[in-house]
DNA sequence: ACGCCCGACTAAAGCGCTTTAGCCGGATCA
DNA sequence: TGATCCGGCTAAAGCGCTTTAGTCGGGCGT
């Protein structure tokens, strides 16, 4: 059995400004770099610090300063679900990474759904546990980024339509992204296209649906889109509706990566073959679908990237800066792998 | 652009206190259930409490109380590694869950290598951010537990060898699952059995092996491990090595999901019929290798489930109750799926 | 030679909560 | 009847840091 009892007190501030001979507010003063603190003193400070390994107690920070040096994530999805997607991961990591750069932790928080999510936020404001939060996963008429302006809680949200809100977004152009990967499936001859989405209540589901069908229209494409709840059960079943559809498309496209290899597994317990039967594109690029036999079309974005870009807008946000509304993230680009070619001659 | 700026103040004790009538120090006993203060007079500061929406300021509560109410989770990966495997996630759900159930938050902090990793729990037990941490991904030899009692900082592994330490661990016996498979596999005729592997340095890599040699010995198989470091393209050259071994197995076990998928892929490439002219066990289970084409057999964990286990015990441990030195999860179990079959009978 | 200013530093208050001494009055006991 | 006890509550001292008022002494201007 093992139980635990912390070690001897830390050195506190006292402890330094005893040891280097001045005031606890000198040292405070030569810590946060403000003037008023000879050269010679400062050094005599910062050399106690080192000698005595002293560590700031961020509650007691937190409690004068006002400042947590945290910053949250909440994630509204059912907990078991979590994890099967790179996406999530991929977008902590960078996140993560741009926050810890600057001392900011990250805190982590899974609820079940959007209104134990606003109750999160309210404590979380209430009790100042963390400087900021950020948003995934946006809804239509998603009540969040009114609910957290009002509850004065700096946050960003990631994603969204990209129009200026009350809390700002950094925003990834997948409208752009699924017109150029329409356009790649039009130019290999493809006309009937199939589209695996996702819940229709999701910004950014809805936002694709959009581009797929009016570049769909514009370019003679014929698009059928089921929509599915992002599981793997429904993408499958999506996909073998799309099969027995009258017009069988020549082409599917995933809204998700993971989407797409439950899709390609229906394919080939079908005996269909990919590219030679029909052609299949994700949305989502990850390294699950370079696993895919044959690696998988998709549209490749930086998620770590994305992540530390957001880390940066709401280490921005929580110090006061100005934050544009609406924050560009580069958009993704079409990587062509062996998943997509051009339409069967059968067909004609 | 937007910028922020916090809301009016909160309410603190005093309020609660003024509104009831009483003193801050019996609102404070009759927030912590503490004796001394008489019905009524608690219904009275709950109603105030309820009324002016009050909430405890944590950093003031853990300068006070020594309690920063947060755990937390250090992985030494490449950042841009993480969140392939399920496994990650999943655990970190069901650890977050059961924490959250105590409104103990999670921290999570991605670094490079163990040594940051090292210098993370010294900052944090200074400091004072964290009442306690879950360390992963245990190497022979690891400098971490010891390092960690040194710095007083309460820690639960999470694997290890199932020995006591000097730092209590939470551990599934995959030695024991191994041997389960490795009978499955038998039983189904095999004899040549290949084994991709992880890091030979990392604890429960180092287990598996030696579990499936020493039953393979038992029961009179071959077997031929290829270590990896766990990633796809390595497992994917694992695989093709195996399959040009002068006896080229009938069987191959994957030390992780991913690695599993990445070698079905290569089998397909390879013109190997799944378990036709080959079987394909996994070591993880998890959605990704249900995607797979057949999927694959392996052995279950409910990494969630072990998530929570972690959670409960590092809630224990900091609160300074009795925790065995090693809390045993339960074991994974044998899935079997349509990817091992009968050995080929061309052998012979 | 005197008052001022300014740089360098200190004293002390305060952040919101917990906790350790008490204090007070009524019930209990000898 | 007086000493004791005890339940119910309060005063006040921290926790470790930041910040707002100063204080102090020497160089400067006149």
């Amino acid at each position: 059995m093992t139980s635990v009892e912390r070690p001897g007190r830390r050195p506190t501030i006292a402890d330094i400004a005893a040891q280097a001979g001045v005031s606890p507010t000198a040292v405070s003063f030569a810590l946060n770099d403000r003037p008023g603190i000879s050269e010679q003193t400062r050094t005599r400070i910062l050399a106690a610090v080192a000698e005595l390994g002293w560590r700031p107690n961020v509650a007691a920070r937190a409690l004068g300063g006002r400042r947590a040096d945290t910053v949250g994530l909440v994630v509204a999805r059912p907990a078991r679900t979590l994890g099967v997607e790179p996406f999530f991961a991929q977008l902590v990591s960078g996140l993560q990474a741009r926050l810890s750069a600057d001392r900011v932790a990250l805190q982590l928080l899974v609820v079940e759904d959007v209104s134990a999510e606003l109750d999160v936020y309210r404590r979380w404001a209430a009790e100042r546990r963390t400087d900021g939060v950020v948003v995934l996963d946006l809804k239509q008429d998603d009540p969040r980024p009114e609910e957290l302006a009002r509850a004065g809680l700096p946050a960003v949200l990631v994603g969204g339509d990209g129009t200026p809100g009350p809390v700002p977004a950094v925003f990834a152009d997948d409208h752009a992204a699924m017109i150029v990967l329409a356009e790649h499936l039009a130019a290999l001859g493809h006309v009937h296209v199939g589209h695996v989405g996702g819940i229709p209540a999701s910004i950014h589901s809805a936002r694709r649906v959009a581009a797929l069908h009016d570049t769909g229209a514009r370019l003679g494409l014929t698009i059928t889109t089921v929509p599915t709840d992002f599981s793997q059960d429904e993408a499958a079943a999506a996909t073998r509706a799309l099969l027995a559809h009258d017009e069988r498309p020549t082409a599917i496209v995933y809204d998700s990566d993971v989407a797409a290899l439950a899709g390609v597994t229906v394919l080939a317990e079908a005996g269909l073959s990919v590219p030679g039967d029909i052609s299949v594109a994700s949305f989502d690029d990850s390294a699950l679908v370079r696993l895919a036999h044959p690696p998988l079309t998709a549209m490749t974005t930086d998620t770590f990237e994305l992540g530390e870009l957001v880390g940066q807008t709401v280490l921005s946000l929580v110090r006061g800066q100005a934050v544009p509304d609406v924050v560009g993230a580069p958009p993704p680009r079409l990587t062509v792998r062996g998943s997509t070619g051009r339409v069967p001659e059968v067909v004609a």
